[in-house]
DNA sequence: ATTAGCACTCTAGACAAATGAGTGCTAACA
DNA sequence: TGTTAGCACTCATTTGTCTAGAGTGCTAAT
């Protein structure tokens, strides 16, 4: 259910006894409270019969092992991403979803039927609201997908709207300009042919094969089949343009109150590019990706954990969703509901 | 050039000419250097040996008029929202734009031929890159527009893709469900139907009247036409689903220091409906509208200016673009550029 | 191996004093 | 009569000092 970022991954060998609830007990107890955890309390609250001494000796080996650190030497001790990797990936549980909030995702998702844009962009907006943590949402990689029908729609002299319908019945549009002077009927007879011949091939094969075997074909050197070809070039090129919503930003600021640290991340938020690319690096693995702290490549991201899961149709993966939030984030909470809204997003995708 | 909220608009009357001068100098000092301004920094600057004893009567005068006001008593002076009123209406210039900074935004307009989202977006990019504040755009209202073109794809047994292409060569595209089974020639009937009768129609008078029309028609209560009457209904319900565009939230951070006033800053940028509501308020106006500080309807951006212009077509307003930023903000720099951006906005939709 | 005890460290908060920018008022001045 | 110099006063900000409290590491006893 969990997986991690390859390059950061320590071998989760499970702790003696000890060590291991000791370690548990203070991340958790860090993640409800928000404060350093110190021996005296976490005695407490283990209910052992541990004096705080040996608790303070079980401490400072953690902290040598790397799994704890001090904010400075008087304060209790705060998990490391070390720390946190362990709890999530050996002492964590999930706190499975009410039907209550169930029942949110699947309306929500359900409810916008209006198209792509709006589907991911309803979804990023629930993401937010659900974790209130601020959610991200990738659109799909649609040079992945197959294509079902195309369709040529001249709008000007020589401007064509393009509309291509993937198997999964997602809608794709785009405007192409083109040098000649076509015909609607020219390009209705293009598409019925486009459509005839390729519409279970992946988009990819397609801008290669088709145009290919197009040229090739008996019909070869005709003036109107190269026309055909280079308006199909065109209308192929989908140059993946991918978009990113991000919504919910102020959670932001009620996490961290470094005002130069809210800002780093605000602008992190606005570089589309790099997070696209940050959610495309699990894109491969199964179920929710947790990358925690210093694990993240982008150094303003290093004090925050990023949760996310992919989307698919028909077992390839389009895109991903997700949230960022504080590495002291309630893991347990968030990750069942980016795995359940994964899920309903890629059933409202495949029924749509 | 700049309007102003009628509900508070006050009659700019020039004052006095001392008061006059020592007003616009200390909303432009403040607005330089974000410092109260006090009454020995003035008399230096003003350089017209007044002393500044005398300043200060004139200063508790404008302060007695309701154009400045004191953080404390042993603070200077800053500007009232009434002063900043002053000042744009009355004492400022407009810096001319540099030739590079338009050639920045035609080009940054004229790229994005993608379509009138990313058309859009950019703007929206563009905005906050130039001003360094918060840009905001609002998607155009649609139900003003006039069509040019219909069309109808059938994507799936009872699923129809609707194009709509406006005058102005916007492309607005739903999907519609249906509940009978539609032929595709059928669908083309009716869109050829449909384009040849109205399409110069504004589309609020094409929902009512053609279909009205359509319906008195002599093929009377044929069983077809009542099903393109059903599909028309469908395909003109636009519901008026407006976007707005966001970006540059960070530059939030930099301007407000309090971290409270952010978050709330950050959660209205999120009510995009409240927004939207208040940048059509000035829709009708002409040129630039300035909103300043308590001239704001919404409480938590009366510590903001929001600075709008409309974007046209053919002379009929489709949407407004601007930027909100702090009440203390350089309006001479960004008054500008927000005209002008609107201007190329404009354009480069009629050139779509 | 565990624990109690103790000296030590460090932060956060409270308080006081010093600083300094800026004011309002009054009386003198041109 | 309008302007100015002078002066006492206000108040936010800064600095320094002190204390309370939480937590630690180490040592010696169990």
């Amino acid at each position: 259910m969990t997986g991690n970022n390859q390059s950061l991954k320590k071998p989760a060998a499970s702790l003696e006894d000890r060590f291991h609830k000791i370690l548990c007990v203070i991340v958790q107890s860090y993640i409800e409270t928000t404060e350093p955890v110190g021996s005296r309390s976490l005695s407490k609250i283990l209910d052992l019969g541990i004096s705080p001494a040996t608790i303070r000796n079980i401490m400072a080996d953690l902290t040598e092992q790397g799994f704890l650190e001090q904010p400075h030497t008087s304060a209790g001790r705060v998990p490391t991403y070390k720390g946190y990797r362990y709890f999530v990936d050996i002492c964590m549980g999930q706190t499975p979803l009410s039907t209550e909030v169930k029942r949110v995702i699947e309306q929500a998702v359900r409810e916008s039927s209006q198209g792509l844009v709006s589907l991911l962009t309803s979804t990023c907006q629930l993401l937010a609201g659900l974790t209130q943590f601020t959610g991200i949402v990738a659109s799909p990689r649609i040079s992945q997908t197959r294509l079902r029908k195309v369709e040529f729609l001249k709008i000007e002299e020589r401007r064509i709207y393009v509309v291509l319908i993937t198997q999964s019945n997602m809608v794709l549009h785009k405007i192409i300009e083109v040098s000649e002077t076509l015909s609607q009927d020219f390009l209705n007879s293009v598409s019925a042919s486009l459509n005839r011949q390729f519409e279970t091939e992946p988009l990819d094969d397609v801008r290669e094969q088709v145009l290919q075997s197009l040229s090739e074909s008996h019909e070869k050197y005709n003036q109107l089949l190269a026309q055909a070809v280079r308006l199909s070039r065109k209308a192929f090129d989908l140059t993946e343009e991918r978009q990113l919503y991000v919504d919910g930003q102020s959670f932001i600021v009620k996490e961290f109150n470094d005002i130069e640290k809210i800002q780093r991340l605000l602008e992190t938020l606005e570089e589309k590019i790099t997070l696209i690319g940050l959610m495309d690096n699990g894109m491969d693995e199964e179920g929710v990706q947790v990358t925690i702290g210093e694990e993240n490549p982008i150094t303003d991201l290093q004090t925050c954990s990023l949760i996310t899961a992919n989307y698919r149709n028909g077992g390839i993966v389009l895109g991903s969703i997700g949230i960022l939030g504080p590495t002291r984030m309630d893991y347990s909470r968030v990750i069942p509901i980016i795995d359940y809204t994964a899920k309903a997003l890629s059933e409202a995708i495949a029924n749509q």
